[in-house]
DNA sequence: ATGCCTATTTACAAACTTGTCAATAAGGTC
DNA sequence: GACCTTATTGACAAGTTTGTAAATAGGCAT
């Protein structure tokens, strides 16, 4: 801790990543008002001064801290939805999955003192997944079945908002009761919830029912 | 701004009441670590030292300020669920409801950020819910019909996280839309998920036939 | 090896934040 | 009206935090 006066010098790159790395941890447990640059310099063992020769200042910290993690939610989301075979559960487990980490608790931060800078990108993301996922129901769908766009953009807005609810809660419920009862009883309520969707979708028996009775 | 040295006096209960409002207000916006006594004091017009007076100090109010959100969040679901008849549309209503006013926000940072006193009331909170649903579900049930808790759990569960990530994701579309096209889609993806959700419990049609449409 | 570029550090400054303390005054009680 | 309680204020202190500037040194090209 005293000298060992070895100055380690990392390229630009890198060091801008170990600081983002530091500072998001630091963001999931106080938000971005509650990190300070010391704090995030002694985590890594550097002098707060790097900080701000990389990023400028503290803001240009906190705007590169929102673009990494909109991009991070976007890249996720989308090898969940185009990697799996459109089943209902993997897609699910992979979504909630996606939020896991401290990513939920670092978007709970930007959306709800978000910037408006990210607002573009964010509801560009959600127009993105939903239109992937309405071409996917289209093309599995038996021909002469419409798919309701608003039907997908519904389930679509169900599904994000239950997983960041379950990052967000869940993680509090966890502490509690210990992380094997927490795992399992996550997993069941996946579980409960992709059949909720199942049956619904129509995957189960009904082929036709796909989005809306038709009354 | 300058003089006008008619100092004004309140009760102490009025004191702190305005204090937590003035607080919570700043909450919502930067979370607990964002919460600044100067900064709460000025949207009073008073003198920071009156919080430090009121509350001993800063942790205090923070403290007061949990305190707070989980009775308001606990009071607001009862009545949700107590007053109206089982209706799930009107439940669902009351509960996205709840959430709006900030309340979901300030939760947010309580749950991220939060300590261990509130763990267990918000859990006594969950409990009683979900007991208290159960009991109604089991009433409303035709004789014979077992009602697994597991199954309300999950839907409590559902509802809750889905009403919460509606009040922090959708405050971020709402501002792009306008307030009226906001009010509209809530609405809107509330009743799709009313209609979700009745087609599990069965009160349509098919008692039996939980999810999948009628043909 | 020499020199250049720049990541890093040390030292410092200015502003801000929580908290203390004595003085002041508003409102109720006698 | 006099008095007492206490909410409120202003001034101040100690610690913290962001930001600046010059000095240092690691790595790469020549």
């Amino acid at each position: 801790m005293t000298s060992a006066t070895k100055r380690i010098r990392r390229t630009a790159e890198d060091a801008r990543r170990q600081i983002l790395d530091a500072a998001e941890a630091r963001m999931a447990q106080s938000g971005p008002a509650g990190i300070r640059l010391q704090d995030v310099a002694a985590d890594l063992g550097i002098s707060h001064p790097v900080i701000l020769h990389h990023f400028g200042n503290r803001e240009g910290l906190i705007r590169a801290l929102t673009h990494r993690a909109v991009v991070e939610l976007k890249d996720k989301l989308m090898v969940a939805i185009e990697s799996s075979d459109v089943h209902t559960e993997d897609i699910l487990g992979e979504v909630f999955n996606a939020f896991r980490g401290g990513l939920a608790q670092r978007l709970a931060w930007l959306a709800i003192a978000g910037t408006d800078a990210d607002h573009e990108q964010h509801d560009m993301v959600t127009l993105e997944i939903v239109r992937t996922i309405q071409e996917k129901r289209v093309e599995s769908a038996p021909p002469g079945v419409v798919i309701d766009e608003e039907d997908t953009k519904s389930i679509v807005y169900l599904v994000t908002a239950a997983a960041f609810g379950d990052a967000i809660f869940g993680s509090q419920l966890r502490r509690r009761a210990g992380l094997a009862a927490d795992a399992a009883a996550s997993a069941a309520f996946r579980h409960w919830f992709a059949r909720l969707l199942r049956t619904h979708l129509g995957e189960d028996e009904e082929p036709e029912a796909a989005g809306g009775c038709p009354a």
